[in-house]
DNA sequence: CGTATATGGTTTCATGTGCAACTATTTGGC
DNA sequence: GCCAAATAGTTGCACATGAAACCATATACG
């Protein structure tokens, strides 16, 4: 069992970063067919439409906290999908520098109809993993993301 | 225990596809300080440094099997890095197609100083879990990527 | 009050990326 | 041997993104 990895030999096949990264964009890949190609929604615009249906009322502010999204990539997102009427924007009154946004009756449907097959396309993927396994690694996941948080 | 999510609600802090990119992204920036930050390698450049540490004669062809990464980022990373006498190319005496690719005196050396700082930082990570857990980690992951594979 | 500072959001710029079209070389069928 | 199809690698293009500069509004402090 070749656990000692040498000091001297890298293999990046076993090296965790690259391994991470391989995966997520594989499976990103995978969903993208459903929100990309169907829907001309590209990964950060999914999340916002995702949260603004999990929490029907946020700011850019608030969904940059959850999605730990750069503040220009929400912008960019809402703009897309303001253009598309797919979410109101007005400036909040109690703060005008605040926009609250909401899914419009538009994407609202939008959503009604996506989730379940993205909640589909999820359990393929999860597929070949038992329930504990799908818990504890969405555990491990957490305890090593929890260090990284920088703010 | 709500072990079963409403159809109607939809919460991304569950969704694994969001963990996976979140977490891969939070770790290889972590990670780019080193690469990035300190020698102006990009993750391309990296890859392609690792691998030719690993195995130090590949094609670029190889090296695109290897990382799965796209032909056009594989051959862009290899112009930088052969611009930086960090890598020597030459055509193929077996088939002109071909580019035999070898880390130069340099490459080597940069690697040599890199790697442990690397790995310095992976076992940081890693530190939350136990060796039997990255084990494990290592393992679910393989087995959510092997349905993934397209070629 | 009135100015300095902080904050939410937008825009500009440089960079990285995938895809598709392209070039050059090799292979396979005739 | 010769042309069609395949293959390795490069390049043009469109787009997404992060960092930093920027604008507008609100707050803090004299």
């Amino acid at each position: 069992m070749a656990e000692h990895r040498s000091s001297v030999d890298f293999d990046l096949e076993h090296f965790l970063p690259y391994r991470l990264d391989r995966l997520a964009d594989r499976v990103s890949e995978a969903l993208a067919r459903l929100y990309e190609h169907e829907h001309g929604l590209n990964v950060a615009q999914w999340r916002v439409l995702a949260w603004l249906h999990h929490q029907p009322q946020m700011t850019a502010k608030q969904i940059r906290d959850a999605t730990r999204m750069d503040k220009a990539r929400v912008s960019r997102a809402v703009q897309a999908l303001e253009g598309r009427g797919l979410v109101w924007r007005r400036p909040s009154p109690h703060d005008q520098r605040w926009h609250d946004l909401r899914l419009s009756e538009a994407g609202q449907q939008l959503m009604t109809e996506l989730i379940p097959r993205v909640r589909e396309r999820e359990a393929q993927l999860l597929a070949p993993l038992t329930a504990q396994e799908r818990q504890q690694l969405l555990d491990m996941m957490a305890r090593l993301e929890r260090p990284l948080q920088e703010d």
